[in-house]
RNA sequence: GGCGUGGUACCCAAGUGGUUUAAGGGGACGCUCUGCAAAAGCGUUAUUCAUGAGUUCGAAUCUCAUCCACGCCUCCA
């Protein structure tokens, strides 16, 4: 097996990757909050997890990859004030937390079909592992990790040896309270709930018993119950997008191995941020951009999909309309010369030495810590080398796609009478017509006619094919 | 206030001590093709890597300082 080098938060090195089980990685994703679309910004973190998996399988591993789907509403700040995000959803769109979860959560997995992202092996529901949450939380209590407040069950962050080692946490710096109002009753400031109490004086959708009392789960428990559950307590991969570092993972991380006294993960990997023109993309701030509005754009998902291939996954990345316009022409053209290959493939002598060269080098990329970036140069600097013939093109190019999962196999010539009007069509065969007959005035009075229609021609060898503008 | 990241051509960006006097894509320009265009193909496009010092035989890559932009310490991908 190649070597494949994966940079790991925990030790802020790039470290070779060994399976705890040969040939097999498990590995858990932090998957979304479904109380409202996921923006672009959430997608590339998808995205990165799907270069992540397809960079395994490449190399032969069998992956069992858990993306989890967080139904439960959580509240907006740490502290015991906010409201639910879920409820909140709800509240919105007038419908039930239920409907709202599995409304967004199949828009979702239409996203990540559309992206061309893998679905997972197993999407497990925060909802349907209540019952292994509890037990999670009673191990912690017999193990003396936790205390009751009034508002719910809290880890002590004091009691676990080592806490906020991914983060490297400042403990002493961080400024708690700066900005929300920081529970009295909490006995340190990076403490954090387990089980919360449900409101005395309102109803919850959600809520469920406990040996507490009535409530529902704290934000953290959930990841660490489900991937215990269908990973087990040591596992290869957990990822998620960089802001998980300082809080969610770092609880996740003192919940699973206090309970199960081994350690909980091997490597921790984490994707950078897709920023907006003025800073982080973010739904608190209102508006937001998604995989839907990108389309109605007139951009095709593998338009945003070649985008994001331009950095790498640790490297912030500015989204912008012109750098999105750039890599639709690019994946366009690329399409073309796919198509262009396709057609010319005709039997001929595919020299090994010629892919193998290729293919060496793509690895040796895609091994560096998911460098797709250049793996994507090299295909490009493939598709233009003049040694290698169709055939050899192809068959690099397709293997290269795995990992860029770009669907190369499956692109056709285009239809190339997409709706377009019987009089566009006949302007244009008026112009065809002209044009035999040399009355180039009239053909190019006509093509001036076509494109205020918003429609432009374009001649072939044997006739002519319209778009639109 | 604390922690951290980044500044590479017109744009998106790769590269983190010598094989790079800097990938790839977009754009622009030139050529081929075309009646002319478009589309497509080919070619050209940074002696230079925010700025100033320094380390080194050698730096975009290491060190220090300065300027600028951004992220985290709230829920967040």
């Amino acid at each position: 097996m190649r070597e494949l080098l994966l940079f790991n938060t925990l030790t802020r090195k790039k470290e070779v990757f060994i399976p705890i089980e040969s040939g097999k990685v498990r590995m858990y994703c932090c998957g979304p909050t479904v109380y409202n679309y996921q923006h672009i910004g959430n997608l590339r973190t998808f995205f990165f997890e799907d270069i992540l998996r397809r960079v395994l399988e490449i190399n032969g591993y069998a992956v069992t990859h858990v993306l989890n789907i967080t139904d439960v509403g959580h509240l907006i700040s740490d502290e015991d004030e906010g409201d639910d995000k879920m409820e909140l959803g709800a509240k919105r769109e007038n419908k039930s937390v239920w409907e709202i979860a599995e409304y967004y959560t199949n828009v979702f997995k239409k996203d990540l079909e559309r992206m061309h992202i893998l679905p997972a092996t197993h999407n497990p529901k925060a909802t349907s592992y209540i019952h292994q949450q509890i037990a999670m939380v009673r191990c912690l209590e017999e193990l003396g990790y936790t205390y009751v407040t009034g508002d719910g069950v809290y880890f002590d962050t004091s009691k676990f040896t080592g806490y906020g080692k991914l983060a490297r946490l400042d403990i002493e710096g961080l400024e708690a309270g700066e900005r929300v109002e920081f529970s009295v009753e909490k006995k340190n400031k990076t403490d954090f709930a387990l089980w919360k109490f449900s409101p005395k004086d309102s109803q919850r959708q959600m809520e469920w018993e406990s040996p507490w009392g009535k409530g529902f789960p704290g934000w953290h428990i959930e990841c660490s119950a489900m991937s215990k559950a269908l990973l087990g307590n040591n596992f290869d991969i957990h990822c998620g997008g960089v802001d998980h570092i300082p809080v969610h993972h770092t609880n996740e991380i003192a919940q699973s191995e206090a309970c199960n006294r081994e350690k909980f993960v091997n490597y921790w990997l984490h994707g950078e941020f897709l920023l907006e023109t003025d800073g982080k993309m973010s739904k608190s701030k209102g508006e937001f951009l998604t995989l839907q509005y990108l389309m109605d754009k007139g951009f095709h998902p593998m338009h945003y999909r070649y985008f994001l291939m331009n950095t790498h996954y640790r490297k912030k990345l500015n989204f912008s309309f012109e750098a999105l316009d750039g890599a639709r022409t690019s994946f366009e053209r690329l399409k073309n010369r796919i198509l262009t290959l396709k057609d010319n493939e005709k039997e001929r002598k595919v020299d090994n030495s010629n892919i193998e060269k290729y293919l060496s080098s793509f690895f040796s990329k895609i091994n560096d810590d998911l460098n797709v970036t250049e793996a994507l140069a090299l295909l490009w600097e493939m598709l233009k080398d003049n040694a290698l013939n169709p055939v050899e093109k192809i068959e690099i190019a397709f293997e290269m796609d795995k990992v860029f999962g770009f669907g190369l196999k499956d692109i056709e010539h285009e239809d190339e009478v997409l709706d377009v009007p019987d009089e566009v069509m006949q302007i244009a065969g008026q112009r065809m017509e002209a044009k035999n007959q040399q009355d180039y005035k009239k053909a190019d009075d006509l093509r001036n006619q076509l494109s205020a229609m918003g429609w432009k021609v374009i001649d072939t060898k044997d006739g002519f094919k319209l778009e639109k503008l």
